[in-house]
This record gives structure tokens, sequence and C-alpha cells, in this order.
DNA sequence: TTGACAAATTAACGATCGTTCACTAAACTG
DNA sequence: CAGTTTAGTGAACGATCGTTAATTTGTCAA
């Protein structure tokens, strides 16, 4: 994910280590509470030197909200065009259990467990963070499940209910999993119940699909 | 929940208009980015009057998280000890249903939703509110119908289901919800839909957990 | 080798931060 | 009514905030 916004052919790589820095910072204490200074120590450069590379303060939380955002649209879901090809050709259970699979992976990420986290804290603070978490984490997660269900409705492998509740039923816990098990990490306390807990309510969910 | 905090005797009661302002500012900005002008300007008092009330800015956030949990203790679930009468007395429809009402009850407190956005705001600076969040609201609300399934399922009203799966297949997506509720809210957007996901849900669990 | 440009430093700016101080006015207590 | 407590003001404290300006250092192309 930095690899692609920072090409190591740019010498020092100090905007890079600033935006690694602002991370990990402003996931622990906020985007407020966070000076430049601490960045720029953190970095190893005076304050002063920032501003060759961000305009204000405000433009590094930017970037990183840019940085989740094509990530999330590059990597998080499958495009819808290309949605019909997978549901013909992979059985609903692998489908499902692949929720599981970029559920590990999404935590398994720092970078993106801590941006998680910056997005939590900004939320109310900051529309962008808002508008990040309500339409491309809920809405479009919500919205490709939709579309995936639909089909396989039409293509007979699951129950015929209303494909909106199923992705609700399906996707909703997993969101406050997510939730519960990234505050759980950020004290290094144990989440392999959680982890347990997804397993068994996808499987749960297959079960009552099967037609 | 103030009046039982801030007793109408107290002259002025300026000790309760500090903490209106505060969580009202809090919940919108976080701690770190509201001052303390901010709060006694809302209020109507110079700066240095606040602190014939507190002992520092700290000691605002401390007595509203005392508030939320106490709140809590005695509002949000009642007490172990008298589950099993209910779980005699009430038919398992209407225990579920309960958790309808009391998600509307919650959402429509103003102040209780301030105080969840101060919470989720502050859950990873603040070990205080990630305590809250992981023990009050997690632990205690899974415990609580963990319980109530085990016994249920000893009185045969529900199929005997693991309790702990059953517990969290009925409340994470509810915990999820209210979380995207908040947030809708925060911007007066429509929250109806959530609303009457939140009641299908749980129609739907009580289809899957009659015996 | 020189000139250009990027990236760093030192120093400082005005603003704002949480908190404290000395003091005053009002309200309760004996 | 005198005396003490409570709640308020005005001013200031040292620290820190984001940001800018002037200047130096390092790097690569011409």
């Amino acid at each position: 994910m930095l690899d692609r916004w920072f090409p190591a052919k740019e010498s020092a790589g100090t905007k890079r280590k600033i935006i690694e820095a602002a991370i990990e910072l402003f996931s622990r204490n906020g985007f407020s509470a966070v000076s430049v200074r601490e960045i720029t120590k953190q970095v190893g450069i005076k304050e002063s030197a920032l501003y060759n590379h961000y305009k204000t303060k405000d433009e590094i939380l930017e970037t990183i909200y840019a940085m989740f955002r094509e990530d999330r649209r590059q990597h998080a879901l499958p495009p819808i065009g290309k949605l019909d090809e997978i549901v013909k050709a992979v059985p609903p259970e692998t489908f499902l259990l692949q929720g599981f699979e970029s559920f590990k992976q999404t935590v398994g990420d720092p970078l993106l467990v801590n941006i998680w986290r910056i997005l939590n804290i900004e939320q109310y603070r900051d529309s962008r963070a808002r508008d990040i978490i309500l339409e491309d984490v809920y809405k479009g997660t919500i919205g490709f499940l939709e579309a995936a269900f639909a089909k396989m409705i039409a293509y007979g492998t699951i129950k015929p209910l209303d494909p909106r509740m199923l992705a609700f039923e399906y996707q909703y816990p997993l969101f406050a999993v997510m939730t519960e098990y990234v505050l759980l990490q950020f004290d290094g306390r144990d989440t392999r119940e959680l982890e347990e807990r997804v397993e068994r309510h996808i499987r749960a969910f297959i079960d009552r699909v099967k037609p």
C-alpha cells in the first residue's frame, strides 16, 4: 500500500516516513492530540522540514484518507462487473468463507488496522472520515453482497430470501467483530475467541441459506 | 441521568452546565480538540471559574465516564439475580423484542448517544474508555445474554444451541447497527432503514431459535 | 565546475493551551 | 450582624501549537 504511493526512487523517502509516523501517532492519540513536532521527531527531521513535503498538517491526514480509499477500491472487493463470473465459478460456501479470509487479512495488516483506528477517532470531527466509513465501508460492502446474493438466488444456489436482509445478516456481525478485534488488539489481548466466532458465524450462515 | 448526579438544590447548577457543555463539545470534536475556554464560554463563565468545580480538564471527562458507567449498571440490563424470574415470566419472543425497545430508547437519548460518541473517539487514547467499551458494553451484554439463553434452554423454551453463540448471533449485529446509527444521526440523515433492520433481525432470530 | 533545485536547519511569529493567582461579590452559618 | 465559604472575575504564567522566513547543505544535470 505504501509502496505504491511512495516509489522507492524518491531519494530519502522522507515523505513516506512522515506518513508512517503520522499513521502510528494519529491512531494512538488522534489527529488533534499529535503535534507536527512529534511526527518530525519520530522521522528524525526538524518540524520546518515537514513543510517541504506537505503544505499543512491536515494534508497529511488527507493523504492517509486517500490511501485508504484507494486501497479499498483496489483490493477490498472485486468489481461489480466481475461479480457474475465469480458467482458462476465458485460455490456459495467458498464465496462466503472468503469473508473470513478477508477478515483475517485485514486485521493482520497493521497499517490498515491503524488507519481504521484513525477513521474511528475522527469520524465525528471530520466529515471525510464519516464519508469513508458510511459510503465506502458500510454501503459499499452491503451493496456488493446484496448484488452477489441476488445472483446466487437467480442461479438457485441459495434459498430465495431477501438479498438485502441476507447481506445485513452476514456482514453486520463482522463489522462489530472488527471493531472489537481492533480494540482488543490495541492492548495486545487475546483475540482467538473472536476469530473463532467469525468462522462459526459464517458456517452457521451457510447452513441457513443452503437451498 | 444528569438529575441524579446534579441535584437541583445546588444553587446555579454550574457544575452540571459544565458537564452538559463538555459532553456536547467532546462528542463533536474530541476531548483534545476542545479547550476549557470553549466549554466555559458555552456555560457563560470565565475559564478560571471552571476550576472551582473541577480540579482539571480531565476530571470533567472522568465524571462523564463515571456517569455512563453508573447509568449502564442501573438501567441497561436487569441484574443477573433477577434473570431467572424474568426468563420464567416472559416468553422468549418478548424477551428478545425487548432488545429492540432498548435499542430505540438508547438512540433516542441524546445524552447517551453523545457519551457513546465520546467513548468511540477516546477509545484508543484513553484506557478508561477502552475498558468501558470492552468490559461494560461488550462483555457485560454478551455475558448477560449468554446466561439468559442458557436458562431458556434449560426451560426448553428455545432450541438447545450453544448459548454463547446465540448471544453473539443476536447481539453483534445490534452493536454494528448502533455504531452506524449514531454516525448517520450525526448528520441528521435518515435512520429508518436501520430501525427496520433491527426489528427484522430480531424476528428472524426468534424464528431460528424457536423450538 | 557551475548552477539549479530539493531538502534540511535555525529561529522566530502570533495564537492558544491548561492552569494558577490575587481579589471581589454574594450567600450561607454561627 | 460578623465571619466563613462559595463562585465568580481579570490577568497572567510558561508551555506548546501550526506555520513561515531566511539560510545552509547536499545532489544531480548541463
